[in-house]
DNA sequence: TGTTAGCACTCTTAATTGGTGAGTGCTAAT
DNA sequence: ATTAGCACTCACCAATTAAGAGTGCTAACA
């Protein structure tokens, strides 16, 4: 940066702003009349041989204009981009909406965000970090049938429907429970060991087995939070940016896209980073997922409270839009701000 | 087909299979070596032109070879398709693990099936019919948190977390869950009736309005069970068919198995057809989804008893293995009876 | 009468060519 | 330091050509 004056920034944030918008390489002629710099466009020419010697812009072939490197993006984005006021009501009002089911909100949010960029964009499901039992309970729904129902610090719901040779009575069942929210209630899954279960099953006497049962079921209601849900929409807006949209390129982010286990990386990456405003931007190899190295990835971490953090993921060309979807994001976490306090 | 001799139909036969195999148009000279029938080309040449008057085949361009009309896969289909004995052994291996959630056996099967037949699927959940309540269940989690399961026939689960302002003891969460199951238990979404609803709330005197807020929960579960979930897979599988794999098809095609609600005219179509042998056949502009039209489609629904059916649905291109899909499905669906005869 | 060999014809596909225009790099003049 | 001017490069497009596959038709044949 300290290598670049006044005048070659100047012209590196029209060369990066034109192609962003055109999608086109851009000449020098383009600048000259572009900018409020009144040079030639031989002048352009000059600078724009410097810029690329420094390895800000690239010449696609001998003879067209110039396209920004991902150098040139990198730079564009620490320090050239100027973030606008983003106009994202028709967000506001469907977000707003009575959502009370976690995985409609968050596949609402990955869509609307999708409808109003242009891109495609990933949600993942909070993580629950401190994984601490909050409620269990035993249900009798019929005669062989019990239903467990456990509650996890952040009131995570799960389920697990039970059969059972025995039939156990009121009383049984009312023991049984007590027994289990004593012995577990306020534990992680780490603090769960052994000795505990085996005194568990002894109190339990002949119904040591359900007791076995449930705490498979706790188990796996915590493990199962561990391969975490990932939720996807606008696949389909890569094709509307030829240099994502060949056959090969776009199969293989289709394919990232379904298989969300992919994109786990990136969640990862994004939440591990602890030291920023929550909004990450990765430019081509940067990425931490290969599929997307032609591509742009701005990521954010939003929090529901309780350390429940997600990410937000918006994948797009390079020459992708970076103020508005940086601006939209940060919109839109506010949003989720406010509707977590609501929901309280 | 009446109006088809025998040697004609051999000749479209040998058409159709070359066709499937290579995707590109077969001539005369092809056929004459490719069957038994020790006919020159000439001969074949004639027997086409005949072929293609009575419209089972196509010539894309005067001097091409010949290519199936959706009237030849149609005939093909119908009468001429010898089912192999299919190999799934890798798909019985994976189904038969421990899959205790619907959606996680259901995610499976989608993705098994893809990558089986190298084309897009689909599986619809089941939809329950009688959507008769078997269990309600109030808990209290903490002070003023009250935990809602509701328990439908066939063993569907739906939880809602509730707030409530007022302390309740155990004795009164008692009464209120058996005041609720005396009520509603057995009963489906249009046998609760308003007056039943206001001697509800009269009973439960000042806690009226938890009453209120657990029928609107019970409403929601039992409604949101209603726009079915559909889960695909392999949708990448279409760039392997040159022919839907251009960006417009694609495009189309990918948003299709985004926006699943797209799908849901497949599933009731297939659903609502009662007097077949469970698996369907759709080629071409027969498909109840449009953007298929370019496709063909082959559907089979399945049952997991209690009336609980759903539908598997694939999707590629007009020139699909119908043998092996045909033959997949079936061995599939028996699978799934395995396993839920199992699981009961 | 059904089958076949032969041949002219059609049409796609790929490779080649030439022209055009956008854009560059360099030099010399300002 | 800037600019005008000019030769040069290269992608892009359209037109041309050649090759190859496949057809339809006719005439000969069994």
């Amino acid at each position: 940066m300290q290598d670049l004056d006044e005048r070659k920034i100047k012209i590196l944030q029209a060369i990066i702003r034109n192609y962003l918008e055109t999608g086109e390489p851009v000449g020098s002629r383009t600048i000259s009349k572009y900018t409020d710099l009144n040079l030639s466009s031989a002048t352009i020419r000059n600078e724009m041989a410097d810029l690329e010697e420094l390895g800000y812009i690239i010449q696609p072939h001998t003879s067209a204009g110039r396209i920004p490197s991902d150098r040139g993006y990198r730079l564009y984005v620490d320090h050239m981009m100027e973030e606008k006021e983003r106009e994202v009501e028709e967000m506001k009002g469907i977000l707003l909406e009575k959502e009370d089911k976690m995985d409609h909100l968050l596949k609402q949010v990955a869509k609307v965000l999708a409808q109003n960029t242009n891109y495609a964009t990933m949600i993942s499901a909070p993580q629950i970090h401190r994984n601490k039992l909050k409620f269990i309970q035993l249900s009798r729904v019929d005669a062989h049938q019990l239903l467990t129902v456990i509650v996890i610090e952040g009131n995570v719901i799960k389920n697990n429907m039970l059969t059972v040779d025995e039939e156990l009575d009121d009383e049984t069942l009312l023991k049984l429970n007590i027994l289990l929210n004593t012995h577990l209630n306020g534990l992680s899954i780490e603090e769960i060991n052994l000795s505990m279960i085996t005194a568990m099953k002894q109190q339990a006497g002949i119904h040591s087995t359900i007791v076995g049962n449930v705490i498979d079921t706790v188990a796996d209601a915590i493990k199962a939070d561990e391969d975490l849900e990932i939720y996807t929409s606008g696949t389909n807006n890569i094709f509307k940016y030829p240099e994502l949209a060949d056959n090969q390129k776009a199969s293989e982010l289709i394919n990232t896209f379904e298989e969300k286990n992919l994109l786990n990386e990136l969640v990862e990456e994004t939440l591990a980073d602890e030291n920023n405003t929550g909004i990450q931007i990765y430019i081509g190899d940067e990425t931490p997922v290969q599929t997307m190295k032609d591509c742009s990835v701005v990521t954010a971490t939003y929090e529901l409270g309780e350390g429940m953090k997600g990410t937000i993921g918006i994948i797009g060309p390079k020459r992708m839009d970076y103020d508005k979807v940086v601006g939209s994001l940060k919109t839109l976490m506010h949003q989720l701000d406010d509707l977590y306090n609501k929901r309280e």
